[in-house]
DNA sequence: TGGGTGACGAGTC
DNA sequence: CGACTCGCCACCC
């Protein structure tokens, strides 16, 4: 940790700890762990996290909302199931309630405990 | 080593 | 309103 090339790694940390029933934006990790302008890079980073159990990629959207990702879930609508299995309801692609869901990490984590 | 890539975001037309 | 463009930068080939 604490390197570069953990980038990843503070990405999926992030993902990991976010609350059942929640969501957030790539902006939001980038920002969070760092990398303001990187947003595109946790995009990559989810991309990678693809078979990763313990990575909760569908609780992070674009900062509409939008479910931009779901291509890369394998089906059409796995992303979509997985956030209404939570109790969030999807409309369109898209989280009705994004504002009320919205789980900010520099809210609730330490940002010490990333970089 | 260098260049292309992209699950974004903000600004512009 | 929507559609388009540009910057960003870690990773892969």
């Amino acid at each position: 940790m604490t390197k570069s090339t953990d980038f990843f790694e503070r990405v999926y940390e992030v993902v990991r700890l976010i609350p059942y029933g929640r969501v957030t934006s790539y902006g939001a990790i980038a920002r969070f762990i760092g990398a303001a302008n990187s947003a595109r890079m946790v995009g990559y980073a989810m991309n990678a996290s693809v078979g990763m159990p313990d990575i909760a990629a569908h609780r992070v959207l674009n900062r509409n909302g939008l479910l931009t990702g779901k291509h890369h879930f394998g089906g059409s609508n796995v992303m979509k199931d997985l956030l209404e299995s939570e109790g969030i309801e999807v409309i369109d692609d898209q989280v009705k309630e994004w504002n009320e869901l919205f789980w900010d990490p520099s809210e609730h984590l330490d940002r010490e405990n990333f970089i």
